[in-house]
DNA sequence: ACTAAAAAGACATTTTAAGTCTTTTTAGGG
DNA sequence: CCCTAAAAAGACTTAAAATGTCTTTTTAGT
């Protein structure tokens, strides 16, 4: 359970892959595609969603492409993850008071707070620069 | 995401009510559905599975039912939620060592990893005899 | 033997995921 | 102003998973 789709990884490579490059530079979103081994149409509408929520700026015509809306250090992964996925919701009870008839007797309901709470502050701590820059050296496995 | 599904959802359900009643006391999984308000025979799915992994004891023909296979404290949420929804796997790269090709260079791995430890932790720290206790008085909201 | 229950397995329906294809808009260059 | 390069938008398709149902079989008590 909880596991992230096809439009999520691809989403975070692709906006991982772009963080990686230089900034200004505006990449063609084929290029992209072809990085980071994700069908380009797909990819499209992905950063579509991207774009419309200004996590990624976009220039059309001829020397068109995308280069991040932001300093990859203020991008989160929790951003982008929401962003194609949706907020993250555990369980539909925690949606909203009053989402199910048991919210106020439910002993369940408070530890999928506690759960969506934990995984959104993970996710909320790891910034795209994080995600993009070379690995040191690390001791050998 | 990371919602859990209705048979999930379900399952906690039934198995927390039969937990709330008198241990030893069999249970009709018709009568544990209609008080949960469950499809009895979605249900009856559900039990199966738990059945087969020790979480409940059915007893078949005249007479027979349901009850605990342990004791209500020593039933973690995650063997229910697990016996039901499959291991918590936020991404498929957690899964094993060589899942995906970018393992030993991604950045984002270490991430999920994070995410599965914590959610585990939260749902293995939650009994049933937890969730089945009448709630104390608590403060008016 | 009859009846009450769960187990097992095949089936059906709906929803979501995962993508594709076509057309439209926008911008730059000759 | 026209041509071309690129993203935007929207309709469409296919495959997989979720959410059940239905029928038959097994087991156990009376």
């Amino acid at each position: 359970m909880m596991e992230l789709t096809r439009k999520g990884e691809y989403a975070i490579r692709g906006i991982v892959y772009l963080a990686s490059r230089p900034p200004e530079q505006v990449c063609l979103l084929s290029d992209i595609a072809a990085a980071v081994d994700v069908p380009p149409t797909f990819l499209a509408k992905i950063f579509q969603q991207f774009s419309k929520i200004g996590l990624v700026k976009s220039y059309r015509g001829t020397g068109g492409g995308f280069i991040l809306g932001r300093a990859a250090d203020r991008i989160t992964l929790l951003e982008v993850v929401e962003a194609v996925e949706g907020p993250i919701i555990p369980n539909r009870c925690v949606i909203s008071k009053g989402e199910c008839a048991r919210d106020t007797t439910c002993n369940v309901h408070p530890v999928w707070v506690d759960v969506q709470h934990q995984v959104r502050d993970i996710l909320n701590n790891v910034t795209l620069q994080k995600l993009a820059e070379k690995q040191p050296c690390e001791p050998i496995l």
